[in-house]
DNA sequence: GCGATGCGAGAGCACCGCTCTCGTTTAGAA
DNA sequence: TTCTAAACGAGAGCGGTGCTCTCGCATCGC
């Protein structure tokens, strides 16, 4: 099955250049950041006129959301890795651990990329269909881990009582699985799941500026406590 | 003391300028984004030359800078009223959810200012002492509650004991205030500062697309949450 | 082999940030 | 009050951007 679709040499050429043309927009993006990406810049990398990129990607916003999902599909694979690599499918901690860990290195290495994905949308709002599946990687394996968490009889801190309108604004997310999640990982689930992005999105940005000395310190303690939070800590 | 500096004709007019170029290019934030924000359309509204504008901003950054230290300060304002209206000081729970839903109010109104202040950075980096001043008034507002409450002798929820590394991570926060912040204080302190922001990021930047059905009351058990967790309840 | 389609290149449009120059106006010192 | 230096607004212009259109040429399916 060596090769898809492309049979033709012009179906083969055209493949090796989108190819092309999404690795030079995707240095671009890791060097100089979203804002910075020019079409004719890489037109010029690639030593050919800005108008026959456009025979590739429709406009500069389409080839954005293109790397927008390598993005996404790159963290979810560092993610699933991390998640995949504790042999032990019990331990839940050091899945934990893993895929919290993944995301922050991840995001470390590539700032640019995370602040495309977790930052302020760049384009108006990038198709949603697209780009989901490729989202909901990350997401998911939150969701996996929680779920085994659940089934193997672990609980979370204590929770308030949830009031009807509160039970309701959640039934999509504990709906996702099964059996679904009680209310506890409902919210503590989600809880965890800002918490981590919100330390990664305000080191990442700046706003720890002042306030936390050892950034890798403070985030291994954070990921700590959320596992004692989260109950799964044996 | 009427007005400030100004004497002559000349400054007051500058000042004026000033103020309409800041205006207008506020509006231009708010409705469109910092992103789409143009010197020349903001001249083109005032009716005046773009190369006049640079007599005011030296640079398209220098302006959003400004516009920046703005939105801080609003925001500041926001969350301070928000705190200053709870007249029962004593009343710490109150007070966290004053401020809690005050930053979310604001940055639902105002979401291309609340993107420019949390999302990704858009200039380089823009100076950071013209604008820590502003930036660090909400912070302020989280410090003082924790505060209040360590010394009213409320306890927030058990956290796991601290490496030294991971203490001495946090010395700058501890700091901040007097009497410093315990452990555990200094823990939850920056966790729900982390939560609540995050929490709001992800909604307004699209994460919780699917996932939640009824935002509001999401953020209100949220904060309702992290007050139980922070131990303010009484 | 031939028409249809895909493709690359170039010119061009409208916009952008920013700089420079050039008269004019204003402010402050002589 | 006069005169000089500074501030100012307008305009032209430079290099850059996203994007469109047209025009030849290569390639494909019939």
């Amino acid at each position: 099955m060596a090769t898809r679709a492309p049979r033709t040499a012009r179906a083969i050429a055209r493949a090796e250049l989108t190819r092309a043309i999404l690795d030079s927009a995707g240095q671009q993006l890791a060097e100089i950041g979203p804002a910075a990406l020019s079409v004719r810049a890489v037109a010029r990398d690639l030593g050919m006129a800005s108008s026959a990129v456009y025979r590739y990607f429709p406009s500069r916003d389409a080839l954005l959301t293109a790397l927008l999902i390598e993005a996404y599909d790159d963290l979810g694979e560092a993610v699933e890795g991390a998640d995949a690599a504790v042999t032990d499918r019990d331990d839940l901690d050091g899945r934990w651990h893993g895929i919290c860990h993944a995301i922050r290195n991840w995001a470390r290495a590539e700032p640019h990329r995370y602040a495309l994905l977790y930052g302020s949308p760049v384009p108006g709002y990038s198709a949603p269909d697209d780009t989901v599946t490729s989202a909901v990687r990350v997401t998911t394996a939150f969701l996996s881990i929680y779920h085994d968490a659940q089934v193997a009889g672990h609980h979370p801190a204590t929770t308030i009582p949830l009031t009807d309108a509160e039970q309701a604004a959640l039934v999509p997310i504990r709906s996702l699985v099964e059996p679904r999640f009680d209310d506890d990982w409902s919210i503590r689930g989600l809880q965890a799941w800002a918490t981590v992005f919100g330390t990664i999105s305000l080191e990442l940005f700046g706003h720890m500026y002042r306030g936390v000395l050892d950034y890798d310190a403070h985030f291994a303690q954070l990921v700590d406590q959320l596992a004692a939070d989260l109950g799964l800590g044996e």
